[in-house]
DNA sequence: GTCAACCGTAAGCGGTAACTTACGTTAGTG
DNA sequence: CACTAACGTAAGTTACCGCTTACGGTTGAC
């Protein structure tokens, strides 16, 4: 598994590119059609979506003058199974707790 | 759904709430034994430890002077329904993609 | 009671990260 | 060609946050 500058957790960690990241999870959009809505800057939002993408969070892929992200599916698949590791050592932890509170 | 001052993003994205986390989801342990085995400082685990459990990640018990942490099985299950939410969004974005590709 | 272990919190400091403004580049349009 | 739309990046500022040190409170042991 490879270790990226920016992990994933830390790049959801921040409130904006959380926005950011769930209006691409609806549909793919360009950087400007991403920074209406949000109360930030365009720039602004051209700077989250380079930690996203460092993060292996989101594509881009030119169309003409605009650039359109999208989420990628690989990083997301990756965190989904890191919060599964977490979810199956705490189960496993509490299934042992629960053990010693029976005998 | 309630909504929290410290959501568990947040929480989690700082790395050292997450090694925090990690320790905990494999075991319940006890602040100082937190700190042990961590590069910080056992009042800086105190506060990271208010984080996490103002995000309903983390709960604690005390056992005499000792105060003993271990991971909140709902918060991490509120996590883990988001994340899905993300996911079944994406695929269905994905779905929709390879459906106007194949035309 | 005295002592020690364990813990939470307040205060203060330094680094960093999120934001804005300004600028340069590229691609399409007339 | 000129002009515009869309975008990325550099520079600078500000606010926040993660950390340490210091202190006070509580519990158990002797």
């Amino acid at each position: 598994m490879t270790t990226y500058a920016v992990d994933a957790w830390t790049a959801l960690g921040d409130s904006s590119r959380r926005q950011i990241f769930e209006l691409l999870a609806e549909r793919p959009r360009s950087v400007t059609e991403i920074a209406r809505g949000l109360p930030i800057s365009r720039p602004a939002v051209s700077q989250h979506l380079r930690v996203l993408k460092q993060a292996r969070l989101v594509q881009a892929r030119s169309e003409g003058t605009r650039r359109i992200y999208q989420v990628d599916p690989a990083g997301l698949a990756a965190l989904r199974a890191e919060l599964d590791g977490f979810w199956g050592k705490a189960l496993e932890n509490f299934k042992q707790i629960a053990e010693q509170e029976t005998e």
